[in-house]
DNA sequence: GCTATTTGCGCAAACGTTACCGCAACTTGC
DNA sequence: GCAAGTTGCGGTAACGTTTGCGCAAATAGC
């Protein structure tokens, strides 16, 4: 019930209000009969501290905000989870806001969690709220463009050694390499990756891959499945093996469908790579570039709390490592 | 920055303390030029409310916090992400913790969580602490059996209804019914599918319908494969068509796997009917029950607001309506 | 046995709000 | 023109903590 305040503690010990806080936040002095009677009594009645008058005093409530936009999506949920894990073992609960890449909510979370609310920030992957995040608050980005600003901290994959990475093993599999990507590629992480595509593609002799852009929201693909079905077919008369590098499992999954229902063989007359390794690729047994969403949460995590504690940060861009799975779609 | 403080406000606009809030929270008395130049000074300096000094003085924060046992299960991220654009809108933001099923965290997270720290609780399919959160707070709890307790209110599918609309529809579609469920059925939902399954069966004269009981955890139940294969041939010998009802979409989707694999044709020689609507459901085209996951964080989050604002509360066991999508593993 | 240091504890301010209460000044009613 | 009501505003307590400061008592140093 803890309506019990440190007051009631005190009158029932007989100590003053200032003993029994420091009792019970085990600072400055104190004898151990007085430590053990305090506690005794604390734990009788069942005493607890309350959080906001705690944070009033100390001008934080320990709770960390994370912006993301959409957690039903696992690469998200697979960070947002490793934040919430990784804060709370530092002592921080995690707020967490859908904001649907929508720039009006997005503020609205910003500005509710502003005016100490919570101490930091996670940002993933928004575009241009930026301004409005620096009025305030310490804050890492997540999958946003390093090279925006140059005093935010910001984590993301290697997009551009993915890209390579998928590329390179769709041409050493003897296919004419195909990305398939957002047609609103306002992310820097896609341009990183088409970048590592063109130019991988290019090192190795191929002046003119092709890139497929189109929505790739899960419902809007459905939409698209002539325009690729054309374009596959109108590259088979030119190469005997075609290689997909989709920008996500969610694309590759779609594809490789296709595929099925169109008997083209996979991955003989069609391969694909996707991107996140997601559950849905593990299941379908699709190659990918899986994302290490551990490394990512873990960085911004830590960094942000080095921010918080005004420590020394290193540096402000991290990059991180990425992988290619080879499974049963190359 | 927001350094400011309402006592700025009123040093620099003339007026006192209590005015500027009256100002600023539009309530009491004030005359309208009064409140122009307060509301232009408090812009200009960009004032805005500590919210922690006035959670103090409220006593509330305005934040409701979910446990949930793992963000990354797309049911229950489909749930969370509802709740919290329902809280939001009503102006509360939502504190995301994922407890793993495991009892010791909850604990941890429960215990800090009160102490007004959060107004109430959403608490997802957890087993064994309603011992502890009682204590507290004003809790609503999805998916756990209504027949617990009779003063908390709960909030779940219909899920012997579930059971039932798949079983019936495998019987329609000439099958021998075989459920396949978790081995740790703790969960009062997968009694209530059992339930529905077995009733189902005997309804239409099938006395004996088959139960498989195994490790459903995604990396576990690759290592019932061969289990399964086992009876299901056994069964054949008896049966000319089999039809899995499979406790979630996971599990079905693996079994659908398992089937491509092993060339059984499906739904000729096995139908499958999952849970949940998935996207891998959707993805891979199955049959399945469709939890309303809107109407679950709908129905639970109204009712938990009641709670907070001392409403009536009209009913306290809330059971969600369910469907059957039928696609091509029926 | 006297000074110097340490120990144990209480007082009170402060964190930034909100809201009750009271009091002038102004307005209304007749 | 006077009583009654209304309007606009300020003073201040309170929410539950933490913490700097001060002071007496106990202990240590020699």
């Amino acid at each position: 019930m803890s309506v019990t305040s440190i007051k009631d503690i005190a009158r029932l010990s007989g100590f003053s209000v200032s003993t029994v806080s420091r009792v019970l936040n085990n600072t400055g002095r104190f004898s151990e009969t007085t430590r053990k009677k305090i506690i005794r009594i604390a734990k009788e009645n069942n005493y607890s501290q309350n959080i906001i008058a705690k944070g009033m005093r100390k001008g934080r409530l320990a709770i960390i905000g994370i912006l993301v936009p959409d957690i039903t999506n696992s690469y998200y949920a697979s960070i947002v989870k490793k934040c919430e894990q990784y804060f709370f073992k530092k002592d921080y609960l995690t707020i967490v806001c859908n904001t649907e890449r929508n720039a009006g909510l997005e503020e609205k979370y910003i500005s509710k969690l502003s005016n100490h609310m919570v101490d930091g920030l996670v940002v993933i992957s928004t575009q241009n709220v930026i301004r409005k995040e620096q009025v305030d608050l310490p804050t890492v980005f997540i999958d946003r463009s390093p090279k925006l600003n140059n005093n935010i901290i910001t984590a993301s994959s290697d997009n551009y050694t993915g890209a390579v990475l998928a590329t390179n093993h769709l041409i050493d599999k003897n296919c004419f390499p195909i990305m398939l990507t957002n047609k609103d590629n306002e992310f820097s992480s896609n341009e990183s990756r088409i970048k590592g595509f063109t130019e991988t593609a290019q090192s190795r002799g191929i002046s003119n891959p092709t890139i497929i852009s189109t929505n790739t929201n899960s419902d809007e693909i459905y939409l698209a499945k002539k325009a690729i079905l054309t374009q596959l077919t109108v590259l088979w008369s030119k190469h005997r093996k075609l290689g997909i590098f989709a920008i996500n499992d969610n694309v590759a999954s779609y594809i490789y469908q296709i595929a099925i229902e169109e008997g083209f063989n996979v991955p003989d007359k069609l391969s694909i790579v996707g991107f996140d390794d997601a559950p849905i690729a593990k299941k379908l047994q699709l190659s990918t570039i899986r994302q290490n969403t551990s490394e990512i949460a873990k960085v911004s995590c830590s960094n942000l709390l080095k921010l918080l504690k005004h420590e020394n940060i290193l540096e402000h861009k991290f990059t991180i490592p990425i992988s290619l799975i080879k499974r049963k779609t190359t």
